[in-house]
DNA sequence: ATAATTTCAGACAAAAATATCCTTTATTAT
DNA sequence: ATAATAAAGGATATTTTTGTCTGAAATTAT
């Protein structure tokens, strides 16, 4: 997700960034951000570029969409649906003790990812408002 | 978590139960259960007896714990006071870009898990209004 | 065409989480 | 006292997640 707010924020121009760059950028290990870059490209969120120049870059259609889009790609959609205690079975009519308080939180979660934008911050990451270092 | 809420609402009346049973109810593998239950036990979260009869009981005061209490003791607190994105720099005067969004969703879940007592769904669970089965 | 650059892909390795086994210790009942 | 029961503890195994390495494929510039 980080990567991701990076490669929004600083390609929006039509530029491109490079893996390397972002790696630097997000304290991230180089190769393991590879794979995901890799799989969000497959997965129609971020474009690619091979070659000299090349790298990874977010069109404006990238920009609108939502966070959900983002976890959803990397990590499934079992926070949006799933139970709090992890069980299979459960639901309305056969609910676990945090069945009711576990969906409020839930729901909030899905509404933050959902109405929130990856481009949403470009600015404030370009004026340093806001930060994605990790220490 | 669910192991407690089994021990809570089957120990309410100061009977015990055993490993075995917790496990078969819970639908979780017997030592890897043992595991937990004894860090819970050295935590103080619950008690348990050796012996014939032994196995593992809530007390009154159990009953009256909050679960950000198991929260704690078995997954640390870092649902709690980190960052959504997993930054140790992120504060307030430092924050990442979902700071502010994700500060609200973990506000919740504390207040969720602060305000809801282990003992609160014994007799729920008793009646078999609400289950822990896995499957 | 060739060489340089940069992502892509798959195999591999390390670490962490999850799960299992075996022995010891405490308690109870005979 | 002895035997049986049940948790405690430590060592080991498995699986999943995370991270690394190597080489191939694509693009660009010379």
């Amino acid at each position: 997700m980080r990567a991701v707010f990076y490669v929004a924020s600083n390609t929006a121009d039509g530029s491109r960034v490079g893996l390397k760059e972002i790696a630097a950028e997000i304290d991230s290990p180089e190769h393991f951000l590879a794979k995901i870059l890799q799989d969000l490209c497959r997965k129609g969120i971020i474009d690619s570029a091979k070659g000299p120049n090349g790298g990874f870059f977010a069109d404006a259609k990238t920009m609108t969409r939502p966070l959900s889009d983002i976890v959803s790609a990397v990590d499934g959609d079992a926070i949006f649906t799933g139970c709090g205690l992890g069980l299979s079975q459960c639901s309305e009519i056969n609910p676990c003790p945090l069945h009711a308080e576990f969906k409020k939180v839930r729901n909030q979660i899905t509404h933050m990812l959902t109405t929130t934008t990856i481009g949403q911050f470009n600015k404030q990451l370009l004026n340093g408002k806001i930060s994605l270092k990790k220490t």
